[in-house]
DNA sequence: TAAAAAACGTTGGACACCCCAACGAAGATC
DNA sequence: GATCTTCGTTGGGGTGTCCAACGTTTTTTA
């Protein structure tokens, strides 16, 4: 009974928790040094694919298709306007909303995102089979889902 | 050739990148919730599981046994002694260095900690099947693993 | 139609985790 | 004895996430 415990920091760094935040800090700094020529980070990606996905839009409807939060989008929106990778336009329809819009540069911006995205995420699963990948991918899928287990619904 | 991309966002959302992202932010949040009732938080666990494991221990022995930077080592350190976890006196043998020690109240609430601790992956991970946890963690190991495959050494 | 409610963009602030540079004090090395 | 290294500490930066409040404008309600 006077066993020895096993070493406990080990057990910690066996614990999804903080494998995960051990992974999830691996990708952003993949993901970071690959956008790093576009002077962009991964929220910029969000938001230029939300405003391509979604076409010209006011800044509330990014926010809801992102998830964003309000305050962060304006930063983002600044970068991206500043870029010159989106427009923003009053609204003359309604005063309250600017009007986000993709330029050309954005659209092209987006693609070489997208790809440079794919690499770091390529880098990121290099350890693994393809077959193992996909099944990685599926479970974090469902680990990274929010929902509650309602009792029952 | 003018298909219709797939949604922008949707492919970003599968990416792993942004997938163990998500999951880690809500492993972040459960473990969070969990030692909210200790008022610590997750390097404060890790701290006190290296002491626990390597005894009475200088900060330097921790910075090295945890891979923490030793800034935060200090503020760790401060919220631990403050609490009466660990005590940091000063070696005689070495007046450079602080010897950190754990007290008996310490164990106890790594004890605490350790069970919280798993019953918040154990949420984490509910959505998983029992072998699937397993092949999970598995994956996750070795994608978190910083390892780079050099050039065949 | 006037008043109340909601939505919009913005600003300020906070928190968790991660990392780097520099410093004075003390010990180790030559 | 001078140099180099280690130790604890302080100061700062960066990413991603989130909340509270405000003035303005639109919508809804009484």
């Amino acid at each position: 009974m006077t066993q020895h415990h096993e070493p406990a920091l080990d057990r910690i760094r066996a614990l999804p928790s903080w494998l995960l935040n051990r992974a999830a800090g691996r990708g952003r700094r993949l993901l970071g040094e690959a956008f790093a020529h576009e002077g962009l980070r991964m929220p910029h990606h969000a938001v230029l694919a939300a405003v391509a996905d979604i076409g010209p839009v006011a800044q509330a409807g990014l926010v809801r298709k992102t998830g964003f939060d309000p305050k962060d989008m304006v930063g983002i929106l600044n970068d991206l306007q500043r870029a010159r990778l989106v427009t923003r336009t009053p609204d003359p329809d309604d005063r309250r909303k600017n009007v986000i819009a993709l330029t050309a540069e954005g659209r092209d911006c987006l693609g070489r995102l997208a790809q440079l995205g794919d690499e770091a995420n390529r880098a990121l699963l290099a350890a693994l089979t393809p077959a193992e990948r996909e099944q990685f991918v599926a479970l974090l899928a469902r680990v990274a889902e929010e929902r509650e287990e309602g009792p029952v619904g």
